[in-house]
DNA sequence: GTCTATAGTGCGATAGAC
DNA sequence: GTCTATCGCACTATAGAC
């Protein structure tokens, strides 16, 4: 069925993908907790990061299970094992926590998207390395994505569009390999915006649909592959070797 | 571009489209009334569907703007006009309300989907009208698909249990046929499981992401077309004049 | 830096007038 | 059949002890 070689060597990729997203993560709560020393009343930056990796993480654990509005401050304060007070002196608001979070997953996405795809290679690897990169990206950070679309409708409007513009920016990336590879004459994309939308909409179900995968026992390699797979038949010319 | 009589055509056909499943909202609601006229404590039947048809819109209009849980049921009395004392002649709790809702939905989209597939019919042209009329049936019900997919996590365990089977049966209806199909030697599909998904995210898409392609001015018809032709593509043998 | 105790708010739900 | 008035409760947010 599958080539053992390839899956050990996509399993490894994935490994390694895995750890330095996680890396990535403490980074970004280093870096959360210098910008906003205003307002964190907490001075020791060891204790800081840990606390707010701490409160980050079992907020999105119990979000993802009912929603970030019915999720009660106590059911955190229970969960994180930090008091009312210690977690007020985190943040001055629930909504300011929705924030903080949302902040922190755009940042991340943006930092490894960018440092993966390289915009000088050939269009059809590009478009391999940007629908494997997003699908890693989401399964690393399933819970984040998961929340960040789940409640994107409690953010004030400011906050919303950044939302809204960071969802489109993957898109765009994808809808400008596309016609980098039209007009190199290696794709045929009669409509590149619906093109890409459907290519979004299949890496979305990923994070949305998580639980119909996890079920069904299809590990990300291989939902990547067939992704990979179903849309290079549809955007590459037929082989020369047909109808030549 | 577009050939302008098919898109007439289309347009008609959604329309009347349209109509039946509107018509089939209110037939239902009359269902509810009468199958929970133990609980409902109002008695006669106009007042009682008016007020339900009412509540049933209210609660999806803000819920869509704002979920489910942040709805106060006083917000849903100033919308809708009824006192909170009114509100509970139709409930006994808030909970309730949500329930009623799933349920209404899951009942007109089960009875729409099986009287328009029809399984004699070829499986190309099963495929087309099941992309069809699950794409036609998420526009005129969007608020309703939005609802049920947002707030599904707030559901008690049995409720939720039914709402994940009703999603799984229009993805097994598109694997059967997908099935059928290639036992037939008319679709060549390697992974019927893994397209059958493919197939539902990007159904899904277009309740899911409603506003995206309204800013764009994506119609309906022009969706379908779209998906239909990019699904086909990836399932269909090539054809016989190619590589005989 | 973290805790406990509590103030103040707004919720879901109900009883009884009309 | 619908309304207004109100109860008890759980929530967010804070103040002050340790």
């Amino acid at each position: 069925m599958h080539n053992l070689q390839n899956t050990t060597a996509a399993e490894e990729d994935f490994d390694s993908f895995r750890k330095m997203t996680l890396l990535s993560m403490e980074e970004i709560c280093r870096d959360i907790f210098r910008e906003n020393q205003h307002r964190i009343k907490i001075k020791k930056e060891a204790v800081a990061v840990r606390n707010l990796v701490n409160i980050f993480h079992t907020t999105l654990q119990i979000s993802n299970e009912k929603g970030f509005q019915t999720m009660s401050l106590r059911d955190l304060s229970r969960s994180s094992g930090l008091s009312m007070g210690a977690l007020y002196s985190y943040f001055c608001s629930k909504d300011e926590l929705l924030e903080m979070i949302q902040n922190q997953g755009r940042r991340i996405i943006l930092k490894i998207l960018s440092r993966r795809i390289n915009p000088a290679a050939p269009p059809s690897e590009q478009l391999r390395t940007a629908i494997r990169t997003h699908l890693y990206l989401t399964e690393v950070l399933q819970p984040w994505f998961y929340f960040s679309y789940m409640e994107a409708k409690n953010l004030k409007k400011e906050q919303r569009k950044k939302a809204i513009e960071s969802d489109l920016v993957t898109e765009e990336l994808i809808m400008g390999i596309l016609k980098q590879g039209a007009e190199k004459g290696q794709f045929v994309v009669t409509n590149p915006m619906l093109t890409a939308s459907v290519i979004k909409a299949v890496l979305q179900d990923w994070y949305l649909k998580r639980w119909k995968y996890s079920r069904r026992q299809i590990s990300v390699q291989v939902y990547a592959d067939f992704i990979i797979h179903f849309i290079e038949s549809f955007v590459r010319k037929p082989s020369a070797s047909c109808c030549s």
